[in-house]
Formats: C-alpha cells, sequence, structure tokens
DNA sequence: TGGATACTTGACTAATTTAGTCGGGATTAT
DNA sequence: ATAATCCCGACTAAATTAGTCAAGTATCCA
C-alpha cells in the first residue's frame, strides 16, 4: 500500500475538512492555499471524494465543501480504498479487490499466506482510524488552537 | 507496499532456489518453466537479485543460479526493500529510505503518525520471515515430496 | 437582472514506472 | 570447437501519476 500524492492530498484535505466540520461548506482555494496543494488538482481530487460520497459541495459565491457523513463514520481504510485500489500487497489476498492469481493452488501457496498476512495487518492498523480520531491526534499533537485553520494538517 | 510482478517473480524464483538448496545450481530455464515466468524477464531479475548479494551464478553449460546467503538469513523485508523500495507507505516514516515531506513540522502531523502505524505493522509482518520459513510453509502446506521441483510455489 | 464567485466536467499533457523483449557477448563442460 | 548457459545494455509499449486547462453551471447579492 503505497500512498500516492493524490491520495496523500485527498487525506489532508478530508482532515481540514474534519478539523472544520460544521453545517459551513470550505472553500478548495482555502483548503489548497493552506496544504500547499494545487488548486486544480485538488478541485479534481474533491470532485472524485464527492462522487464516492465522502464530501458534498455548495456552489456559487458562498461554495465550497463539508465532510458528507460524520467524521468517526468515515475511516481511513475506506478513503484509501477507494483513492488507491486495494490495501492488500497482492490481489489474491485482497477482499474487496481480489483478483485470483496465476499459481494453480492459492489455499497451498507460501509466499500467498505471507501476504495475507501482510494485509491482515495493514487493515487492522488502518480500518479503525477515522477521520474523527485524526481530528483528536492533531488536537492533542498540537494543543488548543483559536482558530481551527490554525492547525497544522 | 504493493508487489509489482517483477517483486512476485522475484520472490517466487527465491523461493525456487530456497526449496532447491545445495551446492548445486539451479537454471533460469527450469525455473521460469516451472513459475510461468517470461525467461529474459527472469534473467533480468535474477541477474538483479545477484548484484544485490542474494544469489550467486555460475555459467556455461552447467549453469545456473544458487542463493548466495542461508536460506534463514534472508529476509522477505530485505528482499521486498531492494526489489519495490520503501514497506512505507509514505516516505517520511520510512527508516531505510527516509525523505522528508514538505509539511511543516513532521512531529504533529496527525497523518504521518498514523502511516508511522502502518509501516510498523507492514514491517513486522515481513522482517521476521526468512525464505527458509517459506520453505518451511511450502512443506507445511504440501507435504512431503520426493523431487523438490515438484512442489507448487 | 447581471456580475462575480465557486464548483463541474471532460479532455489534454509530460514524466515516470512497469513489464517485458532483443541482440549479441562472455564463460564453461564436454 | 561447440553448445549450453549466464551477462549486459539498449529498446519498447502500455499503464500510471501528477498535474493543467477551457468552458460550463449554479448561487449569491446588489
Amino acid at each position: 500500500m503505497k500512498l500516492s500524492q493524490r491520495g496523500e492530498y485527498a487525506l489532508r484535505a478530508l482532515l481540514v475538512l474534519g478539523m472544520n466540520h460544521g453545517p459551513e461548506v470550505v472553500r478548495i482555494r482555502d483548503i489548497a492555499q493552506q496544504q500547499n496543494i494545487p488548486r486544480r488538482f485538488l478541485e479534481q481530487i474533491l470532485n472524485d471524494l464527492k462522487s464516492a460520497g465522502f464530501v458534498q459541495s455548495r456552489r456559487g459565491v458562498a461554495g465550497g465543501y463539508r465532510l458528507q457523513r460524520d467524521p468517526a463514520e468515515i475511516s481511513l481504510a475506506d478513503i484509501i480504498r477507494h483513492l488507491e485500489g486495494p490495501l492488500a500487497p497482492v490481489g489474491c489476498v485482497s477482499v474487496n479487490y481480489y483478483q485470483r492469481c496465476s499459481c494453480p493452488d492459492e489455499a497451498k501457496c507460501a509466499i500467498r499466506s505471507v501476504m495475507q498476512e501482510v494485509r491482515d495487518a495493514i487493515v487492522s492498523a488502518l480500518e479503525g482510524v477515522t477521520v474523527s480520531h485524526l481530528c483528536d491526534r492533531v488536537r492533542d499533537l498540537q494543543g488548543p488552537m483559536d482558530n481551527p485553520l490554525d492547525y497544522i494538517i
């Protein structure tokens, strides 16, 4: 599971939205500026996150994005699966993106059995962590701030 | 940590060499045939594994490859690090291939702290496993065979 | 009603990585 | 000598990655 630039930007953007969660909406431009993400690229990414149901948007002058679900309901495993595909190192041990490999008998494949363990390790490190948990970590690591936009993500 | 085709071929080849470990040498062609790996591609891969010190070769008519070190001394973590680069999902949590990221303070980055945990999970799933362990697993999974080349890898 | 602002959509591009292929040279057992 | 085998570097096609861009649509507000 290698995180691409795109994936990292997406996580950062979602975390910003998590830190500013509420009825109000955050502009792409603000996220892009704060996080040093190319604006046009971030547009693309947020659009993708929108059609996946992670965020929702409002158009027009007072437009922007907000999280669609509660931050506690969005797990990193789901986000990363959507952005990068399988968490598993090989398709034949992936639960959500399973792909049969060429070996004659998967049940007897030793390499597969190790990769299975790697997959399980990755999944358990990610599936319990939600955007809300990440926000808690940010506050723990950086102490309380007056303006939520001051947090470093 | 996504395993490329090249990486999977390399693991399979090393496992074949592990199962046939001894003073004698195994031909590329035999490995390629048994494992359904394109021969020329496997040449390239084994060459790479040779210059990395995992295998050694003998040229000429009775030529071929064998493991350079004891199978119990070759860990999957080392192999995969050499083939695929960092085990970590992002450079800023990699021990062996560390790369500073753009965030202003790594110590306060919440995403990094999760990725750190993912890295640790991957590393502990891989660093204790050696080629020798893999061979044990093959034998456990498939029972005893007369000819070591009969094992499915 | 008409800007101005902000999201939307789809196409486009350059650089890098991946998965090989290929030709020919070097080495060694017989 | 010769046939088998590894060795080496260059080459290629397809996929992925990291963006860019233009033109459109919705919304607010004066």
